[in-house]
RNA sequence: GGCCCCAUGGAGUAACUGGUCAACUCGUCAGGUUCUCAACCUGGAGACUGGGGGUUCGAAUCCCCCUGGGGUCACCA
């Protein structure tokens, strides 16, 4: 039925929020919401040695940021918990005992050594590397004869013969022979339940429908639809997302960018802008509509339109996108954001953003159009906050200065100051500067070039007359002053 | 290497169940606008839909082969 679906997204908390897994969790999550379904959260922390509360912290934050919530989970719980894997634990054994007394499992005494070496021989005649079934018939007598001399076993899972195939909305039909999937471990020596194996127990568990998930699980999907027959369970539906990939083609990783979301939430990108762009990756909301939100994605989005072949991450688009939205937000909501870049820039003290919100409001809206991230909002306004006589020239702002000369600039001086005295306006300072600057029968670079230079140090950027009036008077001639002399 | 998946301009995608010049966005180039940068506007280049065979009146869409790329092969998840 349409209406009781359940899905889930279920990361192990041993490193920050990947990029792909931020997609994995939204296409998910935007499931659910299209199909009136649940989007359950499930935390994977058996890896003990590497899971830790704090990145399991992360990771809920990073979703949080993106604007996705879960109907069930850590935090908000819900009826088919406990949603940390770790602590199902009993409910794991209980199901391998089952599975063991229906012969599903044999215990298996090879060593770690023999394994690896068996390994290597099969790829060396190129064959699958596979266990090859040399426990799979000991009797119980020996096994327990063995177990009492003091050997640890671990519980195997007997794959029949014949073929497993599943059909994947978004790959269609997938078959893989029976052979090739090996006679994997279920349960370690210490008595720890594996991954493919509680994966089942507990998608099961929790009633989930539709596995949506990387494509790198493709190959475990054999694994865990025999095991759903085992345990006589209805499978489940699977989806195998296309991979994120980096430049190289590859599975988009630390060599080749940012790969974790908090990179960009630190690199001051709109959470709408990348929520926005992950959707693309992979999805078109209608083939023409580029910039939606999430509750355009949540009202469009199907897995079978998912495209089959992996995307490669575009940082151009990301940027672009998150202009696009950085230009729409409303100014105080832009100033609220943007805030924090300024103070960890160590432009502002966190306080003054409050004692000097006006300035600081007046100074934001001077780059909001010529910005993407809101670290490029400070990075722009940089300016504003050095000593006025060590202003920082950039290589072109200063060679477009020199190009003009100083003449204009040093007429321009006395000028500016009268008028200062007389506390113009930005637009009439502007109208006015032109005229004088025409009268002098100038080009207009000849005053701007060299006062721009002076001012902020920058080849290009606001308008100068906004620059002037958030400088006041007193720093605006003083800067002026200096000019002159650096550039002299 | 075995197995599995994939393949539309540089990038992301579109093209209903095969049907006129393969569409949109990013990027790129040129011009306009601006003191300047960005934004914005206009225009352009860029794809014989990886290659080769079929099926068909007709294929990016169906079939086969090849090539290329990726994923995966643990007592990690």
């Amino acid at each position: 039925m349409s209406d009781d679906v359940r899905v889930r997204f279920a990361p192990s908390p041993t490193g920050r929020l990947h990029i792909g897994g931020a997609r994995t969790a939204l296409f998910n999550w935007a499931y659910a919401r299209r199909r009136g379904g649940r989007f359950v959260l499930r935390v994977e922390d058996t890896d003990r040695q590497r899971s830790t509360p704090e990145f399991e912290q992360a990771i809920l934050d990073g979703l949080s940021w993106l604007g996705i919530d879960w109907d069930e989970g850590p935090i908000v719980g819900g009826d088919r918990g406990p949603y940390r894997q770790s602590e199902r634990r009993e409910a794991h054994l209980a199901t391998a005992g089952k599975l063991a007394e229906a012969g599903w499992l044999y215990r298996c005494f090879c060593s770690p050594e023999r394994l690896a070496s068996l390994r290597e021989e099969q790829i060396a005649r190129k064959e699958t590397a596979a266990y090859d079934g040399r426990c799979r018939e000991l009797t119980a007598e020996e096994c327990d004869g063995r177990v009492n001399a003091g050997e640890a076993p671990v519980l195997r899972f007997r794959v029949p013969a014949g073929e497993t195939r599943f059909s994947d909305l978004i790959r269609g039909d997938v078959a893989f022979q029976n052979r090739e999937v090996d006679d994997w471990v279920t349960v370690r020596a210490d008595g720890s339940p594996t991954y493919n194996f509680v994966v089942v127990c507990d998608d099961a568990h929790m009633a989930i429908t539709h596995v949506i998930r990387g494509e790198e699980h493709l190959t475990n999907t054999p694994k865990q639809v025999l095991l759903y027959r085992a345990l006589e369970l209805e499978v489940p539906e699977f989806a195998h997302l296309p991979l994120i990939l980096g430049q190289d083609k590859k599975k988009l990783s630390k060599r080749t960018g940012d790969t974790a979301l908090d990179d960009y939430k630190d690199k001051g990108f709109p959470p709408e802008a990348v929520l926005n762009f992950l959707s693309l990756q992979g999805w078109a909301l209608d083939g023409e509509t580029e910039v939606f939100s999430i509750d355009q994605l949540a009202s469009h989005f199907d897995v079978v339109d998912v495209s089959k072949g992996g995307s490669i991450f575009d940082a151009e688009k990301l940027l672009w996108l998150a202009g696009q939205y950085l230009r729409d937000e409303d100014l105080d909501h832009l100033v609220e954001r943007a805030g924090p870049f300024l103070v960890r820039a160590g432009y502002l003290a966190e306080s003054e953003l409050a004692d000097r919100a006006e300035f600081v409001r007046a100074a934001v809206a001077t780059v909001q159009e010529r910005s993407r991230t809101y670290a490029e909002v400070a990075e722009q306004l940089a300016y504003l906050f050095v000593p006025d006589d060590a202003v920082e020239y950039s290589e072109k702002g200063e060679k477009n200065a020199r190009k003009q000369g100083n003449d204009a600039l040093s007429a321009y001086l006395p000028w500016l100051t009268d008028r200062l005295a007389q506390r113009a306006s930005a637009d009439e300072l502007r109208d006015a500067t032109k005229a004088w600057v025409a009268e002098r029968g100038d080009k207009m670079p000849a005053l701007f070039a060299p006062l721009r230079c002076a001012l902020t140090g920058a080849p290009g950027g606001p308008d100068l007359f906004e620059v002037i009036a958030l400088l006041g008077p007193e720093r605006t001639l003083a800067r002026v002053g200096a000019g002159l002399e650096r550039l002299g």
